[in-house]
DNA sequence: TTGAAAGCGCTAACAA
DNA sequence: TTGTTAGCGCTTTCAA
């Protein structure tokens, strides 16, 4: 069928040795030796079988990439710059991704007693402790993407950070009822923006108001970041009549397109009648003119091959924890309160 | 480091052959040995390396596929469906991303002679008749997808009827003066899908009107499928006054966007003033209510990886090409001209 | 029903 | 500088 090795090692008249020293760019090996392989190797179309190749060095240059099942901007755009990177860099990219039923698990497994791969990248899914400890013993190379586990390599968002900030804008436009729409705390960006939320409202001496927090209710099994929990939620807020906060901090812009929604139907206005900042910085986020944090994902992702590069060359290196940073992106969905500062 | 197979047939005191006969099922096995070489394999956590197997069967289970850098919903849709399909096949997916300086021939070469794979889905790139050729010689499995070549099994989505049906909806409203915004002539979708707006009004006794058809200028050297395209083609049907069209066809959801948002700011109506529809039924077309046509992207994408598997299975399978339809998609973006018809 | 052994196509250690 | 050979971990004949 294709050539082999030894296709080549009779066609130059010389040992497959040889053709694997042309090959693989040994300085054991006379110019001219090497250029008469290479030209059989030209006239053969040969190209090394990958496996055996992977089979013999026990190096496949392919990582895997476990992600829940894609959905949106989150991920393409980590996508990106984790496949960029990996080209880059001239690793394969295997492809787990993780639906309903949590598979992760059998796929951490999978990596790592099949061989397949040379290093996992993790994403957003989690880590567990017995599965954390197999991976540090067996010093199998892996990052943590969106995720964490204090035994081994992660990147994560400073989401925290950023829904400090994003409420502080809030604040610095001189709003002092600022509410927040979150997701459900189960999942662990909402829980912490939601901290995040907090800490501002107290750090700059604003009181936490219950009322002014609308958590979306369980509808399906979902986690709450969608529209339709962002419409609900606001609708809530909007109830409140006169008592509504002059600002929201929603988890995230896609709830915000809800939200916003809510908002026109209810014949108020943004930003006059209310402010929104959101988290994310989707492509919908620039069409709403929503002010947003955005979240530096194709970075993210480039780092994280990267990292795992850099484990795989040595697996001592010391564990990281790298956070990146949210930046407020300024659009036209937060008015200011201030007398005279308006539009 | 882990156990291999000769641990296994050491530790259950039987020959590799047995072990590799158990774990295959093999009906030439003696249920007990079976029993206690399947123990054996349990207690020594044993799992097979992927890549030995791949060598010694000449098939590695794994699919390689080759999409343009992901952009937008489209791919990810097709990319679920894709996904879904080889997980409950048992399939691992190998991504090729291409970025610019187009390397798609360069993964087609290592696909066909590295031996990684076992079969290849080939997305929304151009397929050259010098490798179809090699392809169909070396009877490789590969399935085209929104991608065409008459030597290859091919699955696409019917643009120039589903542009053809869009434009036919206005027509059904009593529009007479319907335009069309599309992109850069060189991106065969946005060709085709000229063609149906086309043929739409010549077979309702329409006439076609130059200066309704809007062709995204060559901003960047982007092919014009993004929202700043929508925006200015439609500033310049705006622009006509009063013999503006009352409808215009837009080649897609992302440059409807940017066209709703020229409207708006143009204090037209929609759908009172001009009604719209557009094409691919992204997330952001239900949030902005947009009538348009919905593609079946996800089953497309399992359909590709069932005819892949078909094609594993026996090479000698008839060309196919099978054409997948859109579906019209009424939201609120569009107004009947019928007097009395209208809301 | 089973074990032994010959590949699968390559790398790398060892000799020459 | 080169050829030879022993693995890499598995499947699959071929005998027994």
């Amino acid at each position: 069928m294709t050539a082999t090795i030894y296709d080549v090692a009779k066609r130059a008249g010389v040992g497959i040795g040889t053709v694997s020293r042309a090959l693989n760019e040994s300085t054991q090996i006379k110019p001219d030796t090497k250029a008469r392989v290479l030209r059989a190797i030209h006239d053969l179309k040969y190209q090394p079988h990958a496996l055996a190749q992977g089979l013999a060095r026990k190096k496949t240059h392919m990582i895997a990439i476990i992600v829940p099942v894609f959905t949106g901007y989150f991920y393409l755009e980590l996508l990106k710059g984790i496949q960029k990177e990996a080209a880059k860099n001239n690793y394969d990219l295997l492809l787990y991704s993780v639906d309903e039923g949590d598979r992760t698990e059998a796929f951490l497994k999978r990596t790592l007693s099949e061989s397949r791969v040379d290093g996992v990248l993790l994403v957003s899914l989690k880590m567990s402790d017995k599965y954390a400890e197999q991976f540090q013993q067996s010093r199998f190379p892996i990052v943590l993407v969106d995720s964490l586990h204090s035994d081994l390599d992660s990147l994560t968002v400073e989401n925290r950070e950023g829904a400090y900030l994003a409420t502080s804008h809030l604040i610095s436009l001189g709003h002092k009822k600022i509410g927040m729409v979150d997701a459900q705390l189960k999942s662990a960006p909402a829980q912490v923006r939601l901290d995040g939320y907090k800490k501002a409202l107290v750090d700059h001496g604003l009181p936490f108001n219950d009322a002014y927090l609308v958590i979306t209710h369980d509808l399906t099994e979902k986690d709450g970041f969608n529209r339709e929990a962002g419409y609900e939620s606001m609708q809530q807020l909007i109830a409140m009549g006169e008592d509504r906060p002059t600002a929201v901090f929603i988890a995230s812009d896609i709830q915000a397109a809800g939200a916003i929604q809510a908002i026109h139907e209810s014949r108020l206005r943004i930003p006059e009648d209310v402010s929104i900042v959101g988290f994310d910085d989707i492509e919908m986020a620039e069409y709403l003119s929503l002010s947003t944090m955005h979240q530096p994902l194709f970075e993210m992702g480039q780092t994280a091959i990267q990292r795992l590069i850099d484990r795989m060359n040595d697996s001592e290196l010391p564990v990281i924890r790298q956070r990146f940073h949210t930046k407020l992106v300024i659009r036209k969905s937060c008015g200011s309160q201030v007398p005279g500062m308006n539009l």
